[in-house]
DNA sequence: TCGGATTACGTGCACCGTAATGATC
DNA sequence: GATCATTACGGTGCACGTAATCCGA
């Protein structure tokens, strides 16, 4: 059986041309390579070299070799490397979600119900979600819009509703409701890490004009963040919901079906 | 990188159950797995095992690894058989052929134009000789029909008539020609290793009779054996010709398009 | 004269075997 | 007691480095 140090060898000649360079890539002497490609020629049993006087290269057997022998190095290395990311993912649940609020409440729970299990969490639009639950980057994925799909299992997660908040002396604060649209050419104050939200304003307010750091501007906030009681209230401002239906949305965690058992005690939490 | 031998003693180890037997089958002892497994596990820097008292056995990384391991053992090994096949290959010149005469011919021809070339010869139906070509099984080969593949060069090489000889006292002795429909139900003396024509004679002879060893029986010759002087002439046999068509072939020898130059001399050679 | 391949020689480490221990059936 | 895994200890093969030689640009 060839050894792997031999290929590895045997592939830095390849491709450095000299056994000097090679040897100095493998931080190795000359007279180690001059000695290993002697042995391989001695086990595989046929000639891969030319050898001039003081010139050494590959003839036809030898280029095959070196091929043969970049892929099993491939190969080899690939060993580590998923084994490891296997293992990884064998205590890790990677939760993707559209969106930062509904994390707040489902992390906790999964941290709390799997035990020693990594928690990875991360923003995506649904579409990337939905490919990364079948590839297995996801176990657990939210999505804003309830899936079709039949290979999942998903159960609804909270609602999220936007507004607006202005100042008291802003034109529009006497208003019970505001449509996106009417948002145009403002200056508003967005956060980052909002998710799909951002794209929703994106899409719907024409000629957005967001800052990123601001005050006395109009603001977006959510029903999260009304109904949170350490989040005081501030009475130089007026919170006026958004009119919009997508200002509205429900939030759905899926898992794949073949995973419903192993999540159902997390579902059954976020039931209650 | 992970040495073979680690690779080896793993896949010996999830075959075998046990490093006690895994040890035996690898003439090794059952403390040099002990380290080797413990040494494997420290490389990848994951658990592979689950470790009872006195029991080992492997983990889902472990069945993982040992999977990945067998591929490029397998690998491993096949490099040196590829590269061992491929020299073997470059000076060897294989030479398949639907009958024995055209390569009295032609391999004395191969084996003094090509010095130092091993010439192997074998004799196939027309079919796999053309798929042979094409996947390298032979360099060479010959047909008795002429082939139509454009990515083929060939020329003809001599042609062949089938006879039939019978004692002068046979019914048909007389004849001037024989039809091979003629011959049904006759004991007909037939020699082994004459390629297409015994395909040929089965296909056309209804109830064909043919004897390992006999004598004073019909005995297949062709215009080869008739034209060679150093085959006596049997004065008490009649040799009369055969009158189907398929009983009078033309040969050729035909290379890949690619190796046409290389042949070359060969082909000239034949012409003459 | 420098760079590259090869040979000669000594060395250290890594892998191995033997022996002993612990543990389970 | 038999089998299996593990630890401890001592040996050895082999891959490596250093030094020296040969050869060609």
């Amino acid at each position: 059986m060839i050894e792997i140090y031999l290929l590895e060898q045997l592939e830095a000649f390849a491709r450095c041309g000299t056994l000097s360079a090679a040897a100095e890539e493998l931080h190795l002497s000359q007279p180690a390579l001059t000695r290993s490609m002697k042995k391989l020629e001695d086990v595989i049993g046929v000639q891969l070299f030319e050898r001039g006087k003081n010139k050494l290269s590959l003839n036809e057997n030898g280029k095959l070799a070196a091929e043969y022998a970049r892929r099993v190095l491939e190969q080899d290395r690939e060993i580590a490397e998923r084994v490891r990311a296997f293992d990884r993912a064998s205590h890790t649940i990677s939760i993707g979600a559209c969106a930062p609020v509904p994390l707040e409440q489902i992390v906790p729970q999964v941290t709390s119900l799997y035990e020693g299990m990594t928690v990875s969490q991360e923003l995506r639009p649904d579409a990337p979600l939905l490919e990364g639950l079948r590839d297995g980057t996801y176990q657990l994925i939210v999505l804003h819009e309830e899936p079709t799909d039949e290979a999942l299992y998903w159960a609804p997660c909270g609602e999220e509703q936007l507004y607006i908040t202005l100042p008291k002396a802003h034109p529009m604060a006497g208003r019970d409701g505001i449509w996106l649209k009417e948002l145009a050419n403002m200056n508003i104050l967005l956060f980052s890490q909002i998710g799909f939200w951002y794209e929703l304003c994106l899409e719907k307010i024409p000629n957005p004009q967001f800052l990123v750091q601001a005050s006395n501007l109009p603001v977006f906030t959510s029903s999260h963040f009304l109904q949170n009681p350490n989040i005081p209230h501030d009475d130089s401002r007026v919170v006026i919901p958004l009119l919009d239906d997508e200002t509205h949305v429900r939030y759905y965690l899926a898992c794949k079906s073949g995973d419903r058992k192993r999540f159902a005690p997390l579902f059954k939490r976020l039931s209650e």
